[in-house]
DNA sequence: GTACTGGGCCAC
DNA sequence: AAACGTGGCCCAGTAC
């Protein structure tokens, strides 16, 4: 990596594809282009300089890379840096957020298979025609030097850009996991391995348990329809077949249909069938998506990697030698709402370690589970129940806090956008929005129609609401792993990342590091320290504080 | 056969 | 405790 990383100005390198291979144009100097064998070999050379590459698509250039032994330290992206520069209040005036939707616009393209091709870099629908780089990075150049606050989005495209990468070293690296053990895990909970079509035993038990005491022989459990009626049939009248509901029921059939649910999900989502799906080599590599939340947050697919139940993540077994370091940020989101809202009030009750505790310290609430219901409350919205209650009280205590959110649904109520932090911007709201409020004010208005559309703009307004403190949670943590992939390249010396302390999975405000053993006390240290630059990255001076949690463990059912 | 929707539930 | 944010995935049921 770069020696002189913070001391010379990075160069920057636009990577294109051409017919003859692959183009990489300096901002000044010769352009040169190299064919597809001989592009990770210069990129290597190149990069050992301060590099920053240029490239219209992360996951399109660097599993190809990191196929090749080659890693790179730092990169632009350039379709992920357009998203947020088109909708940012930031950038608002720009030629680029002006201009017509275009190719930048576009979604990533699908995740394909390796199919022996290094770099795959035609696209199908020749849509790639007229999506010049050089062109674009222009653009985006322009948009960022004339923004309202320049620094604020740099920061966000530099996070949001290391987390392209680590997002695709993740995948490359994947994390650990041992597909005998979860199958021993299932076998305890489940039962063997059942014959295909069958229920596994403790299933089929739980089951018939429940048809026994219902007095219902043919009771069908998978379809919710069908289970209602069915329970009715034995004497359970219920609403719905939800499980929080049916344990508000007392009848001698419920715990065990209870039993059936809690099972019957598990081995449908993360059974047998997902570990012959998802499990390969020692590993599983679920396809993250940066920014593939509106808010920000990342976004998985295949596998369900944001799902993984607490029952089968001891599967996640480091290798032998190694540990897992686990990171969790505790109590992330109502930290950021005290720090993004400036409320010094707030931050302080948060200093002590239990942010909950302090506010019940202050006086504010009576109860910790109060606090934690009113402040989750205050930044999701609730309106009943103890949350929705007890906001008031919270909002005299810490008015700039909850004036800050609700200020932010007030905006998004009138369809206004709302912007995170470090400026990525929420979207307009649909046309359903624009045509209730015409339909309250207009010519055939009435009170079912008024009703509908304050109906909808509250639900925006809960969403934008959120949005603020979610997107900036999500900067805090891109900004928090971004950190901590620098420190930890600085602990690996030569050694190639996998054979080094690295990234295997990261989960809205949770991260975990494989390491060798002799590495974990000091990744544990650059964990803490990563939070810590996270923080005055987004806050600057303000002594706000965002304990981790950090376990080194052998599996990740061991983490908390 | 494929495409889509709603119910339910897992995670944060 | 249960209605208040963001998601993905599985399944059953339905439309084509």
């Amino acid at each position: 990596m770069s020696a002189q990383e913070g001391r010379l100005a990075p160069v920057h390198i636009v990577v294109g594809a051409a017919s003859e291979g692959v183009v990489l144009r300096p901002e000044s100097g010769e352009s040169e282009t190299v064919c597809r064998a001989d592009f990770a070999r210069r990129v290597r050379v190149l990069d050992a300089e301060n590099v920053r590459w240029v490239w219209d698509d992360t996951t399109t250039w660097y599993p190809g890379l990191l196929e090749a032994g080659v890693r790179i330290g730092r990169c632009v992206d350039l379709r992920l840096s357009h998203a947020i520069l088109r909708n940012s209040a930031l950038t608002a005036g720009s030629e680029l957020a002006r201009a017509a939707v275009g190719p930048w616009d576009r979604p990533r393209r699908e995740h394909r298979e390796p199919d022996g091709a290094l770099f795959a870099l035609d696209d199908e629908d020749g849509g790639k025609v007229d999506a010049d780089p050089v062109a674009e990075w222009a653009l985006q150049q322009d948009a960022i030097a004339t923004s309202a606050d320049a620094g604020r989005i740099q920061r966000l495209l530099a996070a949001e850009s290391a987390g392209a990468l680590i997002a695709a070293e993740m995948r490359f690296a994947g994390m650990p996991w041992r597909a005998d053990v979860h199958e021993e895990l299932l076998a305890d909970l489940l039962g063997p391995r059942p014959k295909p079509g069958e229920r596994p035993a403790r299933i089929e038990a739980a089951l018939g348990e429940t048809r026994r005491l219902l007095d219902v022989p043919d009771l069908n459990p998978d379809s919710p329809a069908e289970l209602l009626k069915g329970l009715a049939r034995g004497g359970v009248l219920a609403t719905s077949t939800r499980s929080w509901e049916l344990k508000k029921i007392t009848h001698p059939a419920i715990p065990s249909l209870l039993e059936y649910k809690k099972l019957a999900r598990l081995a449908s989502a993360n059974g047998w069938n997902w570990v012959d799906t998802w499990v390969e080599g020692g590993r599983f590599r679920p396809d993250y998506v940066v920014g593939g939340v509106v808010t920000g947050r990342w976004a998985t697919s295949g596998g369900g990697a944001l799902q993984l139940p607490k029952q089968i993540r001891g599967a996640a077994v480091a290798d032998a030698g190694w540990k897992l370091v686990v990171a969790d940020a505790a109590q992330l989101e109502p930290r950021i709402l005290a720090a993004m809202a400036g409320d010094r009030d707030m931050v302080a009750a948060g200093a002590a370690g239990d942010l909950y505790a302090g506010i019940v310290a202050s006086g504010a609430i009576d109860t910790r589970e109060h606090a934690k219901v009113a402040l989750l409350g205050a930044m999701y919205g609730a309106t009943q129940g103890d949350g929705g209650r007890l906001m008031p009280q919270l909002a005299r205590a810490y008015p700039k806090a909850i004036s800050m959110v609700e200020d932010a649904a007030r905006a998004g109520e009138r369809g206004e956008i709302v912007s995170t932090r470090l400026g990525r911007s929420s979207p307009l709201p649909g046309t359903t929005w624009r045509e209730l409020q015409d339909d309250a004010y207009g010519e055939d208005a009435n009170p079912a129609a008024a009703d509908r559309a304050r109906s909808y703009a509250r639900s925006w307004g809960r969403f934008t609401r959120n949005f603020i403190v979610q997107g900036t949670a999500a900067e805090w943590a891109l900004c928090w792993m971004a950190s901590l992939r620098n420190r930890l390249t600085e602990l690996s010396g030569d050694l190639w990342f996998t054979e080094a302390p690295h990234l295997v999975f990261f989960l809205h405000d949770e991260l975990v590091v494989h390491t060798p053993e002799a590495f974990a006390d000091r990744v544990a240290d650059e964990v803490r320290a990563a939070a810590a630059d996270a923080g005055r990255l987004l806050f600057g001076a303000l002594p706000v504080e965002f304990p981790l949690t950090v376990a080194t463990v052998d599996n990740y059912g061991q983490a908390k």
